[in-house]
Order: C-alpha cells, then structure tokens, then sequence
DNA sequence: CTGAAAGCGCTTACAG
DNA sequence: CTGAAAGCGCTTACAG
C-alpha cells in the first residue's frame, strides 16, 4: 500500500461545513449536537446524517471555551506502587466516564511536585479535582478553591481547609482489629506503622491504640513506611526481639505481605504461632500464598461517594465542604487466629 | 471562619484584565506568555508581575482552540489488574509532564470500549495517542490516522495498520528462556499461555518453541490467560499430571507468581524440582516469597521511545510508522534452576 | 422551528 | 517593540 496522501482528509470538519452540505445554518447543527428541543426531525435527522458521513463531531475544546465548563475533572495520584491505587484509579476514571466526564491524569511522587503541576491542571480549566493520596498544600487548597474549583480528597481529609473528603472510617477500622485481635487470645500485639503524616496512618494507628488501651492492654511499634520492604524489615525486628509478639496489625495490606513473607523466612508459623491483619484488601490479600486477613475498604461507595460529591459541587459552588467516613469490614482469612 | 463569599473570586481572570491593569495592549499580554522575543524587558517585567498579582494564566482552552494545538495526549490503557502496568502509566505520565504535555487517560475494560471511547478522547482534539495495551479495531486507528492524529502502541503491535508501536523483543526472549532452560538440562517443559489474541503472548511463545524445536525439545501448553489464577489452576494441572514438567515458563509475571503458589501448595520445592521463569519483571518479582526469575522489559527505554516517536509524529504528521522492539534481559533470581 | 450575530479567551499575521 | 483586528469552532440569547 502506497504512503498515503493526508493533505486533505487532515481538515478537521467543522459545523460549519457540516451546515452548508445540510443546506441550514450552522446554529442549526449546533442545536442538533447541544440537544436543543425545539428542531424539527426532519432537520435533526438530515443533519445527523450529514454528519455521519463526514465522520463531524463537535470540538469539544471550542464547546468548553463557549460554555466555561470542560467537563474534564482533574485526578491527582500518587503512590502508584501500592496496589491500592491502580484499582481505585480504574474505578474512577470507569465512573467519571459513565457520567461523561473526562480525567486529565497527574501522577506525582511527592506533594511539593502536586504543588507545581496544579496550575497546570487548572490551566486548562478542569471542572473538579480529586485528589488520590497525594497531598496538597492548604495554601493551594485554598487557591484552587478560591477560583472556584470543587475538590475532593479520596483516602485522606483536611479538616478546615474547604476540601471535602472520602475516606474509609480508618480510627474505627484500627478499633475493630484491636477488638478481634483481643478477644482472640492474643497477648502480645505489635502495629507496623505506614507514613506518620498521612491521616490513614494516624487514624488506624489511633483506633487500634485506643481500644487496646481501654482494654488494658498495649503494643510495640515498629516503622513501615506503606512499603512491602518497610513492612519485611520491621517485622523482622519484631519477630526476632525477645519477646515476639503473637498479633501484629500493619497499616496497610502491601505491609503485611511484607509482615507475612518475614514470618515464613523466619520460619515463624502462621496463624498458629503469629496472626497478621492488614488494611486495604488489595488483589493481592487474596493470593493463597498470604491469604491475608484484613480490614477491606469500600472502595466502590468511597468511589461513588466522592464522585457524587464533586459533581454536586461542580453544580453548585455554594456548596460546602463535607467529610464522609465509610466503614471498613473485616475479611477473615488465613492469616490470623480468630474467634467465629 | 464565615462562609466566604466567592461572588468575586470566582471571576477568573483573563489576558484583558492583565492588560488593563498593565496599561499595554492584550496582543502584549498575550506575547508575554506566549514566548514571544521581541519585547521590552520593562513591559515584560511589569506585566508579569501584574499576573502574579492577579494570579493570571492563560486559558489552555482558548490557546488550544487558535492553536490547534492542546498539548494533551490521549492515553488509553486497560489491565490494570496486571502491576506491570501502573508501572507503565505512572512512567509514561511523568515523562510527558516534564516534556509539557497533558494526560486524558481512558481506561477501558474490552477493546468494545476502547473503540466506543476513542471519538469521546478525539473530540477534546488530543494531539497524540498512547495505546498501553489495550486493542484498538483496525478501522479506528485508520479512522485516527486519517485526521492526522498518531498513534503509538505500548507493548503490542500491529503492522500494515499505520500505527507505530514500541514493544519488548518477546520473541527473542522467548527463544532466550528456552536456551537457558534447555543449557541447564531441563527435559520436561511446560508453557503457560498469556490471552491468545496479543501479540506479546503469541511472540513469548513462539520463540520459546521454535527454539525448543530447533534443539529437538518441546513442551505441553496450559492456558494461563495473563492472571494470577490462570497460572495458579494451570499450574496446579501440571504438576498433578503423570509427566510433571522441571521447568515452566509464564508468559507474564504475574502468571509466573501463581505457578509459583500452586508449586509451594502442592510441596513441589523450587528450584530443585521445579524452575519458573516469567516475563515483565514486576515489582512483586523480587518478594522473598517469591524471588522470580524472569526477562525483564526495558520500561525506561520503551517509553522514552514511544514518546520520542508519538511526539516525532505530532510535530510531523508525513512521518511513517514504525515498529521498535527493544531487548529484554534474563534476571536471575531463585526461582529456576540455571547454569551460572 | 430557524437564522444572524455576539462572544468565550486566546494567538498571530499585518502594520507602523 | 507594540497595537488593532481577524479568527479558532463552538453556544445561545434575540428576533422573527
């Protein structure tokens, strides 16, 4: 097949065209695209088909500059390491397009890049933002707010700063694992910490030591950073300390894989001689290899909730902030002796 | 706090206003932000400090729409169940922010949705488009092309269509798994299939056999289908049958990770009786509990290309398409037994 | 039900 | 070096 000539089929077709061949004018098409009532059907169909047969689809580039609405919703993410987070990021974009919105995507490692990239992102005039993970600034909170730009942080919150937030209930999670892991026997307890300004982190880490003190009771704390790696090496620490502990809750799933395959090095027997909780049900929890007890976010309604409260936002900017909390559930699996 | 009220802030400031303020023309304002050399220092310097004052930037639609140009690039993706490719995702983001450009990602389940998406992304006029994965019809990437905008395939390829692709040389580390498993004398080999209809399965395998024949071996063939329980249950199929293969190559990674399960399940020791090679080398690779032995795709390298020819085609559109297959290299880890 | 016209917020020849 | 003006491709009052 010869190279083939582009010099015309390059001509994006306009509506302009499009109105001439129907022989109407270009408001016209327009109607027919920004479905107007009142055209009549013989007109609508005669310009639909027009504009089949020319392939002509509006521009929606030119549509927002009429309009002031893009319909594009801004999603910052980061951590893309942790499985969580593909998964969370799919389901959004899945639920966004549904509704017929589109997502610019802006990944960045830490928060000062989320800082940089956000004028960017505004730049080109999205409708909303949601906010995975990574973390904003409050002073850019404040700004992107300021111009009118609905926000929604997913998996974290910011009280005060004007954002609205949807996170799993992570203080009560961290109380519910304390509950099991207590009235299952276990004497010695042990919590992998994840990033300590990360409000996941603080909040399970809260509950769990909370409910253990109203019980009496307390536990050792080891560093693990959120990481596969940072979860291997502090229960390594804790598994080979004196007196090692017989229940160890990790703050997040990627964690207490790490947590799981230490056990098995050590040769430390599971669930018998050590339980091990985690926080996410990631795909991962399910592999017969951890067959991971843990703490499963909802993550369909955290998706659907904030979705909802972006776009009722998007819709009225009067609207103010609102902080949802879902309630995480236990999942029992293998890796933790507990009570039916 | 009060509820602010945003009746005024909402205004979102144009080049006008800037111009106003500045006492210059807004083709100045607009020559400030645009690059433009021929300016004096003295009106360059005022307007910009009058824009940060206002906390003006310019509207990316309305540049956009006169340009023709929006700097966004369409990336459409799917399998995000597979680690390989949020990896894919975040790498492929992040280059092209730091090179300027925008990411509209589309996440699609079936190639159904990718061919119903496509005009949604090519209506917001995407200068380029990244396809990870995912498989277009061959009748809409004509349709793309026809208008002018490139396209570059991640990691499948699809010749005669037009559309240039960037790829691992599966089939040349299909052949280099099959040597080294035959050099370290495995005899009895197995294969387990990754979905039928890629290019990467059917490179991956193709090389692993004709290698295999060319050294008068062969070996059985179990669906796998590129997940963690199709190449843990087909797995589990191999080593129950009379002639349990020593060494099984995974046409992915993840594959490879629940051969190995089901090996650990059913006691089959690793190495010693069994050695598992996969491809892709995901993160999870290096877990101790798993410590895979695989071909390793050259990520760094295969985005730096497809963005350098997507772009290449962006900024000229009489370019050709071409297909660049980059080597993999064996990682040698504990997961097969092979000659030093 | 339909058209002419204004305008969204920019860039960029064309003059000077 | 700078300004006035046209125009990117739409939407949407305003008339009729």
């Amino acid at each position: 097949m010869p190279q083939q000539k582009s010099s015309n089929s390059l001509r994006r077709i306009t509506s302009h065209e499009v109105a001439l061949r129907a022989g109407v004018s270009q408001s016209t098409v327009s109607r027919v695209f920004s479905g107007d009532e009142r055209l009549s059907e013989a007109t609508r169909e005669r310009v639909l088909g027009i504009a089949r047969d020319l392939g002509y689809k509006p521009n929606a580039i030119a549509r927002s500059l009429i309009t002031r609405r893009t319909k594009i919703i801004g999603l910052v993410a980061s951590y893309m390491t942790n499985p969580f987070f593909p998964v969370v990021l799919q389901a959004f974009t899945q639920r966004l397009h549904e509704l017929g919105w589109r997502v610019l995507l802006f990944t960045a490692g830490t928060s000062e890049d989320v800082d940089e990239l956000l004028p960017e992102v505004l730049a080109y005039q999205v409708d909303g933002l949601i906010i995975v993970t990574a973390s904003l600034s409050s002073q850019m909170t404040r700004e992107v707010l300021q111009r009118g730009t609905p926000v929604v942080l997913f998996n974290r919150y910011a009280p005060g700063s004007g954002a609205s937030a949807v996170s799993c209930a992570n203080y009560e999670g961290g109380r519910l694992v304390a509950e099991v892991l207590l009235d299952a026997g276990h004497k010695r307890l042990a919590y992998i910490t994840g990033r300590a300004d990360t409000s996941t982190n603080v909040d399970r880490q809260r509950g769990f030591l909370e409910r253990l003190a109203e019980r009496k009771s307390h536990c050792k704390i080891e560093l693990g950073n959120f990481t596969y790696a940072g979860g291997f090496d502090a229960a390594l620490r804790l598994l080979k300390s004196k007196k090692r502990p017989d229940a160890i809750f990790c703050a997040n799933d990627i964690t207490a894989l790490g947590a799981l395959d230490a056990a098995r090095k050590l040769g430390v027997r599971v669930p018998d001689e050590l339980s091990v909780i985690g926080f996410d049900d990631i795909p991962m929890a399910q592999w017969t290899a951890y067959d991971l007890t843990t703490v499963r976010q909802p993550v369909e309604e955290m998706i659907e909730a904030s979705v909802e409260l972006l776009l009722e936002r998007v819709n009225n900017i009067n609207l103010g902030s609102v902080l949802k909390f879902l309630p995480g559930t236990l999942v029992r699996r293998g890796s933790a002796r507990l009570q039916p």
